[in-house]
DNA sequence: TAAAAATACTCCATAGGTATTTTAT
DNA sequence: ATAAAATACCTATGGAGTATTTTTA
């Protein structure tokens, strides 16, 4: 399984086709009938239903959709958990003479809680 | 992302070491290697901290975890919701005369039963 | 006939295997 | 010296694109 053909599979039935799918991700139209071909050959079922112009989700595609959509947050939550365990947080008290306060220490402190919003900064 | 290299990933941590986990899944120990790989390169981080013969979880490994187990169940569950929902299922009632009842009906409702568990039975 | 998906094909990337090397015990 | 993982290398499969064909509205 892999995660972006559920991503294909989700931006059909966001846009109502393939061809709207393709577009949005940028792969060739064929990709997409791809994507969506080895995830029905893996489940066993077709996803959708394809009358010439249109497509609809069968009621396998109906019922997987929750699934998929759950696996991508789940993987994308796991992706920003990472990110943010890696940043500095917790609390952080300094002190600091009151003409450097005056001058450079506001641009300072403006730079540093941007890039890390997760610490708790205390100046005295 | 693909679902083979979170399985890889869990059953190296449930058993220990990568060599292990190839024999388990049929894999060579350099695809072992080369989905963990993988998996580090697309998370931006290394989830084992490779000490010669041993191998731990870092910390993001000890975090990616837990979201690796879901989604690997997630998918499960999602073929097995499939498959299920494919099968003949609710109630279903039958006359039968006592001549066929006494000597066929006996095997055949235990084969039928045993086909479509989710079929309610019943023989008048 | 027009819009959308399937198919045929081609090319290249990558997954997986074998054999070897590196590394910590 | 040994057990385990990394690396180098090779092959075959498959992913993605282009061009074409099929389908139904």
């Amino acid at each position: 399984m892999e995660l972006r053909h559920l991503i294909t599979f989700r931006t059909i039935v966001d846009l109502g086709g393939f061809n709207k799918a393709a577009q949005k991700l940028g792969y060739a139209q064929s990709s997409i009938t791809a994507h969506i071909k080895e995830l029905e050959t893996e489940l066993g079922y077709p996803l959708f239903d394809r009358l010439g112009k249109k497509v609809t989700l069968t009621q396998t595609g109906r019922r997987f959709l929750p699934y998929a959509l759950d696996i991508i947050t789940l993987y994308t939550k796991s992706k920003e958990m990472i990110k943010e365990s890696d940043e500095p947080s917790g609390e952080l008290t300094i002190g600091v003479s009151e003409s450097l306060m005056i001058y450079w220490f506001p641009i300072i402190i403006m730079n540093f809680m941007g890039q890390y919003p997760n610490v708790q900064l205390t100046v005295k």
